[in-house]
DNA sequence: ATCCTGACTTGAC
DNA sequence: GGTCAAGCCAGGA
């Protein structure tokens, strides 16, 4: 179901999207900003993303990539390996901070939640 | 209000 | 194929 709610703000639509990003599948700042709308907010994305450890309920963030599937949010988590090591505990392959079979991995909300 | 920063992306070159 | 510069927008100083 679409997220049109206007009543919540930008960021808690994005953790409302991040939330809903299965285990083992990942997904990028972009895809996000394109699915609520404002395509150009890419970096307000990931800005939002910094803030998500304060709010309830949690937001997988380990879940969220650059569009190229590197892990450039890596030390804003407690512990520098700590997106890694979520990721890989999903199954997902990591290597040198890039996310092997990215494109196959890849969670697009605008294709899995519809336009 | 203005300036700066940044877990980004895109378009030139 | 790569690298670089510009655009983007929410928050903080």
């Amino acid at each position: 179901m679409p997220l049109n709610d206007t009543d919540i703000d930008f960021f808690q639509r994005v953790y409302e999207v991040a939330r809903r990003i299965p285990s083992g599948r990942v997904t990028s700042y972009g895809a996000i900003a394109r699915y609520l709308g404002t395509g150009r907010s890419a970096r307000v994305v990931g800005y939002a993303m910094n803030a998500s450890s304060s709010v309830h309920p949690p937001v997988p963030a380990h879940r969220v990539v650059n569009r190229i599937g590197l892990l450039t949010g890596k030390h804003h988590f407690p512990l520098p390996d700590l997106m890694q090591q979520l990721l890989e505990s999903e199954g997902v392959v990591v290597e040198n901070d890039q996310i092997v079979d990215f494109e196959k991995l890849f969670w697009d909300p605008m294709k899995e939640l519809g336009i």
